[in-house]
DNA sequence: AATGAATTAATTGTGCACAATATTGGTGTG
DNA sequence: CACACCAATATTGTGCACAATTAATTCATT
């Protein structure tokens, strides 16, 4: 694997799983000396981070870890809630025992790191879930969009999630497998749609105090 | 405006109104002094690039412009055929006669371009029609998606497109204004999708002699 | 003349140094 | 004591130089 992709990946890992929580301040300096590469490396990274809405870098104040808004988490899981189910289709006409088999072992994985506790595999493994699913669809430009919007999810519930919205899913994954192998393609799509709203209704997105306000915006010019 | 986000812009036109075609080497070198900035600024904008597939960057081999494959193409446009008639109802939760009177507008310029045989203009004012309708939707992370695949769209009708691919959109659009102003959503979802479909169908997606044949993949390994 | 090796040229990868900017802390004055 | 101003520090922005790699050319050999 190519340097860059490592320390990419990283860094993702330690923003999903919520090591680095939302806010938090990314120096250059610290990073590069971290994983013992020069800052253009790191800039690199970060500048990808930020296009894929995971960091924010503000122009000669640096890069932290995105802290998103309201709007940004309702339009994310919004997102979800209308091309997720939509992949079921073409899903189905994919799907076979071996997919199957795969995928309960995953959904196991996932009880396994709910049970002990494990809050970072935990996270890693339901967004795979949702990931891999829509990667049967065929479509991998979906399929990618998809997997960035996992992931946003998981710092969305960082941010705005309760305790327990993260493994309150696991249960229901296996659900969604037992409606797949039988086949019934209308009861998988309107699965999908609940169960991601479902997860939307769990988040509290009422206008909890910012910790950087926007003062400029909230009163000045 | 930044400095980045020009240069940025001015890449991202040429490569979409086909000034520079799919393949086009893009020498880190010649750019600078293009742009009159130093190759540091330049990689960072073929990065950006290359993260939303505009170009390709090869290890040591630098960045030209992407030339989607057949797979790349369909999907782009299956994405499309998926999101964009969803975002139809919310899209008319907020339609008024404003909004009718700007996209007139849009079209009637359209109609001029392609009348002048301006392919640039034509094909800019078509991915902004599509865009800016999405962003009516009120959901930006979708608009945004919605963006890139026109942009992308713009790039798979230069290497397969007929010749007029581009351009018989433009009397549909108004079309679809019309159907909007009458509030008819199921017809308007239904538009949407028959419109993207014919703009996939007529693209020309056999599988014509690919020139840079990967015969890695083919017997090495 | 065709093939293969070796040399040369062109291009990208990476780290470093310095400039530009923002933030913080301190100092002086009213 | 409040306020403005200035200095110091920390951090990012940018360009440049050199290393590493690839591609092109030349040359020798059959």
């Amino acid at each position: 694997m190519s340097n860059d992709e490592n320390i990419y990946r990283q860094m993702l890992n330690a923003i999903v799983e919520h090591q680095l929580p939302p806010g938090a301040r990314l120096p250059e300096d610290r990073l590069s000396e971290a994983f013992g590469v020069s800052r253009t490396g790191i800039r690199k990274v970060l500048q990808r981070l930020a296009l894929e809405h995971f960091v924010i870098i503000e122009k000669n104040k640096g890069a932290q870890v995105n802290r998103p808004n309201e709007a940004e988490a309702s339009e994310v899981l919004d997102s979800r809630i209308l091309i997720e189910p939509q992949l079921i289709p073409a899903l189905l006409d994919h799907w076979n025992t071996e997919h199957s088999e795969r995928f309960r072992i995953m959904v196991t994985e996932e009880k396994r790191a709910e049970e002990a506790n494990q809050l970072a595999d935990s996270i890693q493994l339901t967004a795979r879930f949702h990931y891999e699913l829509a990667k049967l669809s065929g479509n991998q430009v979906l399929a990618s969009f998809v997997e960035q919007l996992c992931y946003r999810s998981s710092l969305i519930l960082a941010a705005y999630g309760t305790r327990g919205s993260v493994g309150c899913e696991c249960g229901d994954h296996s659900q969604l497998l037992d409606i797949l192998d039988q086949g019934r393609k209308d009861e998988a799509k309107t699965w999908m749609s609940h169960h991601l709203k479902h997860i939307k209704s769990s988040l509290i997105l009422e206008s909890k105090p910012e910790e950087n306000i926007d003062f400029q915006r909230l009163f000045g010019r």
